[in-house]
DNA sequence: TCACTAATGTACGAACTAGTACGTTAGCTA
DNA sequence: TAGCTAACGTACTAGTTCGTACATTAGTGA
């Protein structure tokens, strides 16, 4: 998530909005991810800037909007990385399976991306709401979604009733959980569902979990 | 969650040290729900009570323990409903799909427990850590997954190399996010997963995906 | 019934925290 | 090169918030 880099030619005072900006977003992530909306201080961003608090209210208005500002770029990652997924020369369940790994991937390696959109829910997604950005976008996912599972049931690999946007909240619930509740699960159960040593164990388990339920029998009743 | 019930005979000041904990305990839930941790207000907690903040300082201390005494006695509430469960009379199949209905049941009843989960998360489960009561019990669940697997793998209904506390974890998933990120998704996506409508649906593919999972052979590699 | 303690209430303070008034300067452009 | 404005810094404040010192009373046991 870092998108500063360092042209600090120290001592120098060099004028730059689009670095001063970029970097108050960048610890603004982090400080928001550690501590939540409430806990997190804009004191404490300020600080671990090269600028001052005056260029946060100055850039963003406040620490609401700075929130916002956040969130809106922490999204535009993973809609990035889902933009660039192709899986059209794949057969449908290689293709699911690839879109529920690239899910997998981009969760396990951004947790302060999913520590916002838990502290987001927690206020009720009223950030979200009062963004035009993040307004009714939806994600690229979604499409790639649609496809392949046109595809799959056409050809009647799939079951026929399956609903896309329930297929993304079934794969982004288990990448999700596994590293929103990584904590209280650990201590409560003793086991790290992100230790390394058991990465390809549960990235599989996601696929075989989602191939199943495409491609199993409806029970009647 | 209310515990507290009203011999209120108003005017007169009773004394009643379990009443007034427990008051504060039903308070206290709300409001860190509501707020966050950081968000809360011990003021407006001790403002919805019959008594005052001096008394929350009183029976637990601080903030601090406040918050762990409210994961305490939400954490209880799940473990009583697990050991209720009764499944020895079911069938593998129907018994691990009860069991998921359950937990299914209880997140959506009682989401201001899946509220202080995702909260103690972003603080790392600090509070569950320095707890003696949830240490490491465990959970009643797990137990009855062991016994159900164990039956239905020696049977052959069920693939042979399901871990309980990973099952557990892909129902809880599944679970817990249709309701810690029901407004995020709903900003997005602009479907309520906990629309009363799609209830029997959502709660029905949660049984299906989990007994496709351990019914389906697994493809080598 | 007396005394003692658990339980309760009041009033206050020290520290923090979001936000701002006001002043300064780098660097571009005419 | 003069002047203008975007970019930046300092110092401060008003309001909040956790926590506590101190005072009081209900109820119980001797």
């Amino acid at each position: 998530m870092t998108s500063v880099e360092e042209p600090a030619r120290s001592g120098e005072r060099i004028r730059d909005a689009a670095r001063t900006r970029a970097e108050i977003l960048d610890v603004a992530t982090q400080e928001f991810a550690r501590a939540g909306y409430d806990g997190a201080r804009v004191d404490e961003i300020a600080a671990r800037t090269r600028t001052t608090k005056r260029m946060i209210y100055y850039y963003f208005g406040g620490k609401e909007q700075l929130f916002t500002a956040v969130l809106e770029r922490a999204y535009g990652v993973i809609r990035e990385a889902e933009q660039e997924l192709d899986v059209d020369h794949l057969d449908p369940v290689a293709a699911i399976r690839r879109l529920a790994e690239l899910t997998f991937d981009h969760h396990e390696q951004h947790p302060d991306f999913i520590r916002l959109v838990s502290i987001e829910n927690i206020h009720e997604a009223h950030h979200i709401a009062g963004s035009e950005k993040l307004g009714k976008i939806g994600s690229p996912a979604l499409d790639v979604i649609r496809r392949i599972l046109a595809s799959g049931q056409e050809s009647g690999l799939f079951t026929a009733d399956v609903d896309a946007v329930d297929l993304h909240a079934m794969i982004s619930s288990f990448c999700f959980f596994r590293v929103s509740n990584r904590h209280t699960f650990g201590a409560l159960f003793g086991r790290d569902l992100l230790d390394g040593a058991q990465r390809a164990h549960y990235r599989a388990m996601l696929g075989d979990m989602v191939i199943a339920y495409l491609t199993a029998e409806r029970s009647a009743g």
